[in-house]
RNA sequence: GCCCCCGUAGCUCAGUGGAUAGAGCAAUGGAUUCCUAAUCCAUGUGCCGCAAGUUCGAUUCUUGCCGGGGGCACCA
């Protein structure tokens, strides 16, 4: 509708500016947008105002002179009027809402769905939590932001795939298996105080049992240095499981996993770090070696290499950045935590050094923090090491499909509060089954009226479509209409709760259609036939977005 | 001190230059012999943190200030 009305205007542009009564054949952009007052008709814009300095004339003027010139060749506008400062309204007749309803029918699974991004190759990388302990809530929400960032790109288009980097090298996997030996030596009677850097938690010292059943006691045999690489090694593997499955039981699912040890096996890191020396990028003092990040508008310049000769994590994070571009990609997107932020004028550097434009090819989405209640109080959140809340024990507790609904109702960088008795009421208080319950609803009516025979198939029947002609059918169809540009401007932006309000906003208008009216009666047959078109088309769009979000769309509930 | 995010109704938050700023929760009262009451309807609340600037027009963009959170290592 918008883009008929669009075409309107700009044709009654270049028909006023030839009939001489616009002296200017310049104008903007024409918007045209659904004002938020019912009253201000279906669609407005404001593009007299826009243009009165332009052609010299006062906004109503020329707003006049537009509704003059203005063909409606198919007959779709009611009425139009000049109103406030010189907007110009658009009342659309009723019915020419109706076809629309035939293209979400025909669009079905992919309505919505655009090729904007045709061509563009976008990586997403989320969660890349270091394999030293579980994943927590903060990663749920990550998890729930990036993948659904990247289903909605992959929907409007954008050749996109979904990355974990494993950081299954460095400092912390060392402390990581340091920390599981020491718990095996003190399964094996001999006790070692515990540094307070190694990770607490009682999964450390489960794997040091199971690592105690595997090997017995010959790790302490051998070289120190040996053993606790042992240990790493098997810790990480079994975390990165763990990850895994806790990801796949959240509905996550990556294209690749990418180890950043591979990096380093495969000599990427130090032909990076080569590279750089080449370019002059880098410079030698106090026995490291520094990357001039204030080059490129860092705020001080940043190590790559430490003075005892090992590499930082800043070292392989470019190598890393720079194989995304090699491997193709266009785009990069890092979804990091709030408290990352501090990281990317860096990574920016890094990146606008190995020859990118990194403020259109990289963006980071940082993601802020998850406060855990229950009840209204805080939920344990201590931030001594090994006492957390995982993501585990939250799907487990409130739902998969609670869990990502409510990691995506507010946008990524406003702080989330996240009640877990909230989160698993089955009542008004929780949005998720709002939106599901009007799917779930939705089949109910139509499994009866099929059962009853009031139907067979749902199809587009002119007349019986044509008797939708109460103000809430109407509504639910103008609400519809914009899914699509709801969808592109999530893309646009990167913010999947414009989804989730918009979701929202429908089940709203439904479940007060649902009361108003009834979808199946008996003595009605084409007035049945033609709701049930209608709420046929709402369950199909409720699916198509809560898909975006990756949560189910119930038949039953 | 520097950097990032936030500041909108009692609470939690939408609203990326437009008209009279919205929703949920909380509060009160109502609705179901009938397609799922996990639902709906009615009742009201605002110095959009403050102040300048840009603009025909600012909650929205710029700057400064105030308040809250986070970050500022040869840590990750």
């Amino acid at each position: 509708m918008k883009p008929k009305i669009r075409i309107c205007i700009a044709e009654a542009l270049n028909r006023a500016h030839e009939a001489g009564a616009l002296p200017s054949s310049e104008w903007p952009p024409i918007e045209v947008e659904a004002p938020k007052i019912e009253s201000h008709g279906d669609l407005s814009t404001n593009i007299a105002m826009v243009m009165a300095k332009i052609q010299k004339m006062a906004p109503k003027k020329i707003a006049q002179i537009l509704i003059d010139h203005i063909e409606d060749r198919e007959s779709i506008i009611a009425r139009t009027e000049i109103a406030g400062p010189g907007f110009l309204n658009f009342f659309i007749h009723p019915e020419a809402w109706l076809p629309r309803l035939n293209e979400i029918h025909e669009t079905g699974d992919r309505y919505g769905a655009s090729e904007v991004g045709k061509g563009v190759r976008y990586q997403v990388e989320y969660v890349s939590s270091n394999p030293t302990g579980p994943l927590h809530v903060g990663h749920g929400r990550g998890a729930a932001v990036g993948d659904s960032v990247a289903n909605i790109l992959r929907f409007c288009g954008y050749d996109v795939q979904k990355e974990y980097y494993i950081n299954d090298s460095g400092r912390q996997i060392r402390t990581l298996g340091l920390s599981v030996m020491i718990r095996y030596k003190a399964l094996l009677g001999q006790e070692e105080t515990f540094p307070a850097e190694c990770y607490q938690g009682d999964y450390i010292i489960d794997m040091a049992e199971e690592i105690r059943e595997k090997h017995g006691d010959s790790l302490l045999s051998e070289p120190e240095e040996e053993a606790v690489l042992t240990c790493a090694r098997y810790a990480a593997e079994q975390i990165l499981k763990g990850i895994e499955s806790d990801l796949a039981d959240f509905g996550v699912r990556f294209d690749r996993w990418f180890s950043e040890q591979r990096l380093y096996d495969e000599g990427k890191v130090e032909k990076t770090l080569a590279a750089m020396k080449e370019r002059g990028l880098v410079y030698e003092k106090e026995g490291a070696l520094w990357f001039k990040t204030t080059d490129y508008g860092d705020e001080k310049d940043r190590v790559v290499v430490r003075g005892n000769g090992q590499t930082t994590y800043f070292a392989s994070d470019i190598a890393y950045h720079i194989d995304k571009y090699e491997r193709g990609f266009d785009r990069v997107i890092d979804v990091w935590g709030a408290d990352h932020h501090g990281y990317i004028p860096r990574m920016r550097a890094a990146i606008e050094a190995s020859g990118q434009k990194s403020d259109e090819q990289f963006h980071v989405i940082l993601v802020q923090l998850v406060n855990l209640l229950r009840g209204g109080t805080p939920a344990a959140m201590s931030t001594r090491a090994g006492e957390f809340v995982t993501l585990k024990e939250v799907v487990d507790e409130v739902g998969r499909d609670a869990a990502r609904f409510l990691f995506l109702i507010r946008h990524y960088e406003s702080p989330l509060d996240f009640d877990l008795e909230v989160a698993k009421q089955q009542t008004n208080d929780n949005p998720v089954y709002y939106v599901q319950y009007v799917h779930a609803r939705i089949s109910s009516i139509i499994e009866k009226g099929l059962e009853r025979g009031l139907i067979s198939t749902i199809e587009w029947q002119e007349d019986a479509v044509r008797l939708l002609v109460e103000p809430e059918e109407i509504g639910l169809i103008k609400l519809m209409v914009r899914y699509p540009e709801t969808v592109e401007m999530s893309a646009k932006n990167l913010e999947p709760h414009r989804i989730t309000y918009f979701l929202m906003s429908l089940a709203t208008a439904f479940h007060a259609y649902y009361n108003k009216h009834r979808v199946l009666t008996d003595d009605a047959p084409l007035l049945t036939a033609g709701r049930l078109y209608l709420v046929a088309a709402v369950r199909k769009v409720i699916r198509n977005g809560l898909s975006l979000l990756g949560v189910s769309a119930p038949e039953k509930m």
